[in-house]
RNA sequence: GGCGGCAUAGCCAAGUGGUAAGGCAGAGCUCUGCAAAAGCUCCAUCCCCAGUUCGAAUCUGGGUGCCGCCUCCA
């Protein structure tokens, strides 16, 4: 291990040094989303921010393992099967390629397993089953139930107590329940509902149990970290630690990592509330580097708000760090090897310092916004060093590996390539240039304005430099 | 009502005991045919009150405001 890494632990409520369960190994559970409807902002920020934390863990050297289910059976998706006349099957695979290919143009490398509960029934059952041997579990009329009160630490991921739970109930308690906290573990089948069989009767399994059997069966037992939004600190996590600890007698997660959430007008960001701002829309909007920026600019257990025109503002910031790398890029090829100066050295030194910076701020507790913040004194480092007339390869090279490592391949938000243009756009710009070239050349200023400033209209923003020109769009 | 969290410049956002990173916006300067980009300089005493301490944005207590959870939810 190159570092010391800490985290915090919602478990314990503070920051701890992370000790693997397997020396050079890493196991992450994240629990995923009920595909039922467009996948929206507010799911990318887990899978962003995990993505970040597994690349971080990658480049630590540690072995990764990372599972994400997919509730595919639930009463949302049935609803919605119900409304639209299709199988409910059909409506949750058709959530989830979306829910893929939205990470995928996001740039979340997937993870190692993405299970599903319709395919882990059996494993599902098992644990149910040993959980009603172990008496913490009860049948009741085709339904099964967990009991709370047969597991000493109910409420210790969120600090509840079971009596406050109890008198907090603001719904209707089914009165099949012996106590009101108790939550479903198996569900009787209803009529049209997709059913499994069981000891218990046709049915299906509740919310919470999926996430304790499949952790089960693809991390086994106390496995490293366990993700997820803070909203389901209360009841999902929770529950799942009853279960799980119930049944194995061991700690579910060493870790307990929770993301804040992304506000939309100072509310909360939820397909219930309608207030969803769809992921593919974005992307097609945005590049997925500057997406990536904007989720990232803040600590991931901050809430993050989100309105209309925050990217663009964003964005302006995020363009010195894109086109800082790009520049250098381009530099690069054309950079001269030698002696190095005083100032070399010195912008070396720098340098070399705030990669150190960057790892430092990614092993205390993930603090992406922090490594950000670094990487634009980088920026500033090697803009000043050019400005003074720097060009050293080494110098260069350096500068290009610390933006290439972080920026680039952990928090990836950087877009080096050009947007893909349309055809013939890319080689048109570059006659038009080369044509206003020649009348700068020729001191035609006004007939070079208007070329620039008819693309500006258009755009394209060019930029004069001692190379040449450059433009972006 | 209970639980958890947050409150830092016009905006976004780090810092969690030693005298406030970074980005955007703004002002000035340099460079430029003019721009743009880039560089340099400037721009806050950290919600309020009371404590602890030689010293607090950072710890403690009390307020106020906001967010999340207690119901499906990333």
């Amino acid at each position: 291990m190159k570092r010391e890494v800490r985290v915090y632990n919602t478990l314990t409520q503070e920051k701890e040094v992370f000790v693997p369960r397997e020396p050079g190994k890493v196991s992450v559970y994240v629990c995923g989303v009920t595909p039922y409807s467009d996948t929206h902002l507010g799911h990318a920020r887990p899978s962003v921010v995990w993505d970040v934390i597994i690349r971080f863990f990658d480049w630590l050297g540690f072995e990764t393992l990372q599972v994400q289910n997919f509730t595919d059976v639930d009463d949302k998706i049935i609803q919605r099967a119900l409304k639209e006349g299709v199988p409910a099957l059909e409506i949750s695979k058709r959530y989830i390629a979306e829910y893929l290919e939205s990470m995928d143009a996001l740039g979340v490398r997937r993870a190692d397993h993405y299970p599903k509960v319709s395919e882990h029934i059996a494993e599902i059952i098992g644990l149910i089953q040993q959980l009603v041997d172990n008496g913490h579990a009860y049948e009741a009329d085709g339904d099964v139930f967990f009991s709370v009160s047969s597991f000493d630490d109910y409420g210790k991921l969120s600090k509840q107590k079971l009596e406050e739970l109890r008198e907090g109930t603001r719904f209707e308690v089914d009165p099949k329940k012996k106590d009101a906290a108790d939550f479903a573990l198996w569900k009787a089948a209803k009529p049209g509902e997709p059913a499994w069989d069981s000891p218990w009767g046709k049915g299906r399994p509740g919310w919470h149990i999926e996430c304790s059997a499949m952790s089960l069966k693809y991390l086994g037992k106390e496995f490293d970290f366990h993700g997820g939004g803070n909203d389901l600190i209360f009841p999902h996590h929770e529950n799942e630690i009853a279960q799980s600890e119930a049944a194995t007698g061991r700690p579910l997660a060493h870790y307990w990592v929770h993301n804040g959430m992304i506000t939309l007008k100072d509310a909360k960001m939820s397909k219930s509330l309608g207030n969803i701002i769809s992921l593919k829309q974005l992307l097609a909007k945005y590049p997925k580097g500057l997406l990536r920026f904007y989720l990232l600019s803040t600590h991931y257990r901050s809430g993050l708000e989100y309105y209309e025109g925050k990217l663009e503002e964003m964005g302006r910031g995020w363009s010195r760090l894109n086109e800082a790398a790009r520049k250098l890029q381009e530099d690069l090829a054309q950079a001269e090897e030698g002696e190095l100066t005083e100032s070399d050295r010195e912008t070396l030194e720098n340098l070399g310092r705030l990669d150190e910076e960057v790892a430092e701020a990614l092993s205390d507790d993930f603090n992406t916004a922090m490594a950000l913040g670094v990487l634009f004194d980088v920026v500033r480092e090697i803009n000043a060093y050019k400005h003074r007339g720097g060009a050293n390869s080494q110098v260069l090279q350096k500068g290009w590996d610390v933006l290439k490592l972080w920026a680039g391949d952990i928090l990836d938000v950087l877009e080096l390539e050009k947007r893909e243009q349309e055809g013939l756009t890319e080689s048109l710009l570059d006659l038009l240039l080369a044509v206003r070239d020649e009348l700068r050349r020729e001191r035609n200023f006004a007939l070079a304005d208007k070329i620039r400033n008819g693309l500006a209209e258009l755009g394209v923003s060019i930029e004069d430099t001692p190379q040449g020109p450059r433009w972006k769009v």
